[in-house]
DNA sequence: CTGAAAGCGCTTACAG
DNA sequence: CTGAAAGCGCTTACAG
């Protein structure tokens, strides 16, 4: 006859483990956590119990104590870019082996962190995240005041305190500046993501650093906004001036993809005979079809691991607070861009210019 | 001279508030929990006074007492896929009102829940949701256990007491196979997605159930497992194979895309004039190009409106667990495929076929 | 309406 | 190595 079990519906207790295995609690609590000085015997026993049991420490009352709470927040908007949410698969699998995992809140904008944030911060995350995210100034004091590590990635921040990691966006722009200017375009064009965001700015102050360079100034720009809508649009406007580019660099393969469709598609041009077009981020997408996209890469697995680490050492308080990390990357040369004569070379199977 | 604050990074806490606003712990709590019996004059006491310390209240502890965390885990496998990743945005997004947010974690595979999911469990979520992953029944058996519902979103299960939320696998694999016969094609081909999932199972049941309606036989299979590599080498089976099939319905718009581009590319043929091309889930990518994929829709909004409100009843114990909610979708025809003489209207913009 | 007290399920000094 | 006890920051009966 056994006594009636607890409630349906709840979990089992340490305090229960204990008393089935004939120990205190305290020592159930030893068994489960590494490094404790416990005896094997008793371990075995609490592990036995706890089988039978089915127990398995609540590890939000552990956090309460630990305060350590393993999760980490997460706030990234647009998803719908392929970059992101490789970027947010690659990073929940990467945080496996710390045991950590991703508290996801989604930002409304790209612009402000919303209210929302101040609900996650409320779980005590061990860390921040935000991806493609502005920071404001009071919520990174907030994050400060709480003791809450905040790490931006692919944005860069005025503040101070808080960590970035970036691709070449500058230097980016200026590589496909100087592969478009060899490539023989004369009438080059930008279009822009959101006008406010540092990879926007930064690969657009790339690309007139590297045409001024090369004598030639910007041909035309319109803006993207990050968004596929507005990028057809801006495209089009490019497109029926009176005077068109012969090369358009959009900021990210996410609109660019759609763009090359619009171009081929609608205006029955040839790319890159008639137009050549360049993007940014390397997304696999951009390289699916016969004739793919020649793109700056941003490495996805260089943005994780570098995430990974600088969320390590401030999470365990080691290392500055404010670092910045940058991940480099590479132009892949594929055949939505006239080629150069010289400096193409191939490279693990993919082809890069070393101009 | 005041006296020297909490250790850095530790939060305010409720008894600081209170000592601050001249009352009890309780009283705080209280203030911070709508619909407590408290007067407004406490209530504009402790909120001023947290305001002034930038006090919130510590939802892991609350977390304790309530026995809910406000906390959704969700397994999604295949992020890259853009139907999913749309999923988990907006199921973030309207988690929002409700003020529950998702815990991610990764599901290695698409076939097993790994072990990782316990460890979600130990957080004590308020409900499980797996994306496009299979429930063990094992699992299963924890999560009863645990007293956490569980909810699949895009599979079905054989288990009891697990909710679903699917689409119109089988009803759209059968209009497809209308549609293509309607269309003249008589060589219709199916590229399978992972073999074990309800998803790729119910829709060529359902192709093959409306070509056998047709008194015509599926003409080739292949597998393309979910993944671009695999549907790529599928299709190039199907293309090399002696003859040719003058149709491909390819399970997920995800394959269909790159699909379509080396049948256009590195086959040179004509879609849809020399082969008619079928995708489902209705992804935004879809409809990008001028000469867009014909589709069988899964509305995002739809998976997400039904998820919301199914857990909505799991978590209030309201309602029966272990029910099926099937999302209704409709072909979107676009021109990929050739088209039938007759049954195309025009609907919201977009063209849809009445067979 | 309000406060003192118990308790949520853990971890962690503190003695043995 | 082990257990009793205190405490993490809350919520919630229980008296007043």
């Amino acid at each position: 006859m056994k006594k009636p079990p607890r409630p349906p519906g709840a979990a089992v207790t340490a305090a229960e483990v204990g008393r089935r295995a004939g120990v205190s609690q305290s020592a159930v609590s030893r068994a489960f956590s590494p490094g404790k000085s416990i005896s094997s015997k008793t371990r075995q026993k609490v592990l036995a119990a706890a089988d039978e049991l089915g127990y398995r420490p609540n590890l939000i009352a552990r956090s309460l104590m630990t305060r350590r709470s393993n999760i980490v927040g997460l706030a990234v908007a647009p998803l719908e870019n392929p970059f992101y949410a490789a970027l947010v698969k690659e990073l929940a699998q990467g945080l496996r082996p710390s045991g950590r995992h991703l508290l996801l809140f989604p930002a409304a904008s790209q612009t402000e962190p919303d209210p929302q944030i101040e609900e996650v911060l409320s779980y005590h995350v061990d860390a921040l995240i935000l991806a493609s995210t502005t920071l404001s100034s009071t919520l990174a004091n907030r994050c400060r005041s709480l003791g809450v590590p905040v790490l931006l990635i692919n944005r860069a921040s005025p503040l101070e305190g808080v960590s970035t990691i970036t691709g070449e966006n500058h230097r980016g722009g200026e590589t496909i500046a100087r592969f478009l200017l060899a490539g023989g375009h004369r009438r080059i064009a930008y279009i822009a993501g959101l006008e406010h965001t540092s990879t926007s700015r930064d690969r657009e102050a790339g690309l007139v650093e590297g045409l001024r360079q090369g004598g030639v100034e910007l041909f035309a720009r319109a803006v993207g906004d990050y968004s596929v809508e507005r990028a057809v649009a801006a495209a089009r406007a490019l497109l029926d001036a009176p005077e068109r580019p012969d090369a358009i660099f959009v900021a990210n393969d996410y609109m660019a993809l759609p763009v090359i469709q619009l171009i081929r598609g609608e205006y029955g041009l040839r790319v890159p005979e008639d137009i050549s077009l360049v993007g940014f981020d390397g997304i696999p997408e951009a390289g699916y079809s016969g004739s793919g996209l020649t793109t700056y890469s941003q490495p996805v697995a260089g943005f994780v691991a570098g995430a990974l680490s600088v969320l390590d050492s401030l999470i365990e308080n080691t290392g500055a607070l404010g670092s910045g990390v940058q991940v480099e990357g590479q132009l892949i040369v594929r055949s939505s861009a006239r080629l150069p004569q010289t400096g193409l070379i191939e490279c693990d199977g993919t082809q890069t210019w070393i101009g």
